[in-house]
DNA sequence: TTCCAGGTATTAC
DNA sequence: GTAATACATGGA
């Protein structure tokens, strides 16, 4: 229903969700245009804005045109997810123990494969905060605007690989993303020509995803994992970056040298079959601020 | 100034 | 097969 205030007119919906860290979730490197306004976080999704606001309850969620049913929002933030089924599927060593305490409620959000794949082509060596500086002006050259509440910057939607596919490397370097323009020029042109059906990537099992994806120059295994993770759903993924190496590294190997291939076997075995969440789980929990 | 960032492709042993 | 190196850009 519509609620006025002043000249807003937001519409809103309230998710009932338990254990549901929405800062965590947004701010976890998964995904890259949700900003902190006020008690609010503050993004676009499916060319919509929305701002978001978590409490004990769940989440809520304004938007300033009337959307009908929330479902493309509850799949986003897959709220419907069993967090306890999750969490018991952990590891039971030490290390979750006190990750689990610091992670409690994030969660992996459920996101639109181009703008993942896209987004992590564009994620390489660099820190995330130049990631969603780089994206926000790609979305700003190429995007569409989005109508937005009074008083707030105009944002845009992220680029289809149509808007995109006909750009040259010259053009989308102005966006500030160096080398990695032609990785993201060839993914834009392979989706739009139809060479890469991303949706079908949806019925793959996880090896034949990851061969298909780290087909694309520019996508290796970590960038593969990290779209099959965070926009098909993969739980079995496991995107290996510096920071989760640097877990791996420090609390299951005692700091001592780890070749790629003891890592790779400790991580197909030690996670079981929600080894995505408990990669988040890490990756957050390593970059936890220093007390 | 120098170093490094949610890696990958290329080249060298 | 496994180990160095280059790669753009900008912030710390």
């Amino acid at each position: 229903m519509p609620v006025s205030s002043c000249q807003r007119v937001f519409y809103r919906h309230h998710f009932s969700v338990r254990d549901y860290d929405l800062s965590a979730t947004l701010n976890s490197g998964q995904t890259f245009r949700w900003t902190l306004v006020g008690e609010g976080w503050e993004g676009v999704v499916d060319g919509r804005f929305v701002r978001l606001s978590g409490d004990l309850s769940g989440i809520t969620a304004e938007t300033v045109e009337p959307v009908g049913p929330w479902d493309w929002l509850a799949d986003y933030l897959q709220v419907q997810v069993d967090y306890a089924a999750v969490v018991a599927a952990l590891p039971r060593d030490a290390v979750f123990q006190a990750a689990r305490a610091y992670c409690h409620g994030l969660r992996l959000l459920r996101q639109a494969p181009w703008e993942c794949l896209a987004s992590f082509i564009l994620s390489s060596t660099k820190q995330i905060g130049q990631i969603s500086r780089v994206i926000e002006a790609l979305c700003e050259q190429y995007g569409e605007p989005v109508r937005m509440p009074p008083g707030r910057k105009q944002r845009h939607s992220f680029p289809t690989a149509d808007r995109l596919a006909p750009c040259s490397e010259r053009e989308l370097r102005g966006c500030g993303m160096g080398f990695r323009a032609p990785y993201l020029q060839a993914a834009a042109r392979a989706v739009s020509a139809g060479q890469l059906d991303l949706e079908s990537i949806r019925r793959l099992d996880l090896p034949s995803a990851r061969r298909v994806l780290t087909g694309l120059k520019g996508v290796g295994p970590k960038i593969a994992d990290c779209v099959l993770l965070f926009a098909y759903g993969f739980d079995g993924a496991f995107p290996v970056d510096v920071w989760v190496h640097k877990a791996l590294q420090r609390y299951f190997f005692a700091d001592r040298p780890m070749t790629p291939r003891q890592r790779l076997h400790f991580s197909q075995t030690h996670f079981g079959p929600m080894a995505g969440y408990a990669q988040q789980y890490l990756f957050h929990y390593i970059r936890r601020p220093i007390k």
